[in-house]
RNA sequence: UCCUCAGUAGCUCAAUGGUAGAGCAUUCGGCUGUUAACCGAAGGGUUGUAGGUUCGAGUCCUACCUGAGGAG
């Protein structure tokens, strides 16, 4: 029996893009779906009935490496799984702790065996191995667990990428055996996705791919993007491995992307993604729009008494001026961060939900045509 | 009326007689599996006024102006 299940409904007929239902223990997910980013086991500024109710969110991110430092597994699990302790009853997919090698690179040494960590909190030495990050994610009753990573930086050599991809590839054989392992003790339903990685060299991410493949896992995640490298190579790679992942598991591209990215990434296969870019732009002033970007704290928005976005249903914009919006976020306000925050997930969702609406309809060429028009435009 | 202290960027303040700076504010950028309500850049000065000493004065001297405190 599956740890969870995929069905893809509509397959756009000139590109790879396709809309399928996601079944998880915690409900079904509509794919494409965007999965906002609740590192500590909270969006930023939102509450679980906004994310929930308000914006029909069906999966969070939260991330092992945060949530083992503070409050810890062993204190999740005793409240009873990251699902009740945070009051979210929708899927959660947690991040292994891969993506800190990247971002906390001069807090972390790697061996062959994992990563070792020195806390951002106190400085205590951490040690994280496919294993461990397992057993984290099982305490924390994720419905999707991620493969302990390498994350590398941009631009790596050819031989750094191979041999930090194939590391990757191992650790994913090691915690998918560790895995089965533990269901076989304790039945239990959740997926692990594996991580596809090789820098932005197509030959290596192929043949990382391939050998992921072999893991026959529940959906496969691509990794690595967004880290300092030309936009247009971030779409390159996600295509370099479109043929090798299978068509009927969910592919996630992790850490994507600017709105009008988003689309591209889909034309291109992925079914899931998640990124900071709505909720951490919020609190810094960046709003997207459906006419672009709005850097609200412009002084241009000084005296504008119109909605952010004239085309947005969110309770930001049906109810507050730019000029307001202005005022509170050049006033620390926390209200702001709340609005804000708000406001983009909303963008970003509506921007998935018009997605998925294009593919089910046969459309998506033209809608895709129709985007990329509007973000020259906006640009 | 006298005494003391203080006047430097929009604000609060630095600057052994030797190139006037910082924080905040303002304006503008950036942010991609969150060490981020964060980070960066720019603009902004006849150093209260007028004299003097000095190679050189925000700094020392004199007078005046303004403010705070004290004495009467």
């Amino acid at each position: 029996m599956p740890q969870i299940s995929f069905e893809v409904i509509a397959q756009c007929s000139a590109t790879r893009a396709r809309a399928g239902l996601l079944h998880t223990p915690h409900g079904t997910i509509e794919t494409p779906a965007f999965m906002p980013v609740g590192t500590q086991a909270t969006v930023k500024g939102l509450t679980q009935r906004d994310l929930a109710d308000d914006l029909g969110v069906r999966i969070l991110l939260a991330n092992t490496y945060h949530l083992f430092l503070r409050p810890g597994h062993v204190q999740i699990r005793r409240l009873g799984g990251l699902h009740r302790f945070m009051s979210w009853p929708h899927a959660i997919l947690t991040d292994s702790g891969g993506y800190q090698v990247f971002s906390l690179s001069g807090l972390r040494k790697i061996t062959d065996e994992g990563v070792v960590f020195q806390s951002h909190l106190d400085g205590d030495l951490h040690r994280f191995t496919p294993e461990s990050t397992v057993d984290v994610q099982l305490a924390f009753g994720s419905d999707i667990l991620m493969v302990l990573d390498e994350c590398p930086e941009y631009p790596v050599s050819h031989e750094y990428a191979r041999e930090s991809m194939q590391r990757t590839v191992r650790w994913a054989h090691q915690a998918s055996e560790h895995h089965r392992r533990r269901i076989a003790e304790t039945p239990t339903r959740h997926a692990l996705f594996p991580i596809v990685q090789g820098s932005m060299f197509p030959d290596l991410r192929r043949s990382c791919a391939q050998a992921l493949v072999e893991l026959d896992a529940d959906g496969y995640a691509i990794g690595g993007l967004s880290v300092g490298e030309p936009r247009p190579l971030s779409l390159e790679v996600v295509e370099a491995t479109e043929d090798i992942l299978p068509r009927d598991r969910p592919r996630y591209a992790m850490g994507v992307g600017m709105p009008a990215e988003l689309p591209e990434y889909v034309a291109r296969g992925v079914d899931m993604m998640d990124c900071v870019l709505p909720s951490r732009n919020a609190r810094n002033g960046c709003l997207f729009t459906s006419r672009g970007r709005v850097i609200i704290k412009n002084a241009r928005y000084k005296d504008d008494a119109g909605p952010l976005d004239e085309h947005c249903r969110c309770y930001t914009c049906i109810t507050y001026s730019r000029a307001y919006l202005r005022h509170l976020f050049l006033a620390g306000e926390i209200s702001y961060a709340v609005l804000a925050t708000r406001h983009n997930l909303q963008r970003y969702l509506d921007i998935m939900r018009e997605i998925r609406q294009a593919i089910l309809s046969d459309s998506y060429p033209a809608y895709l045509r129709t985007v990329r028009l509007a973000s020259d435009d906006a640009e």
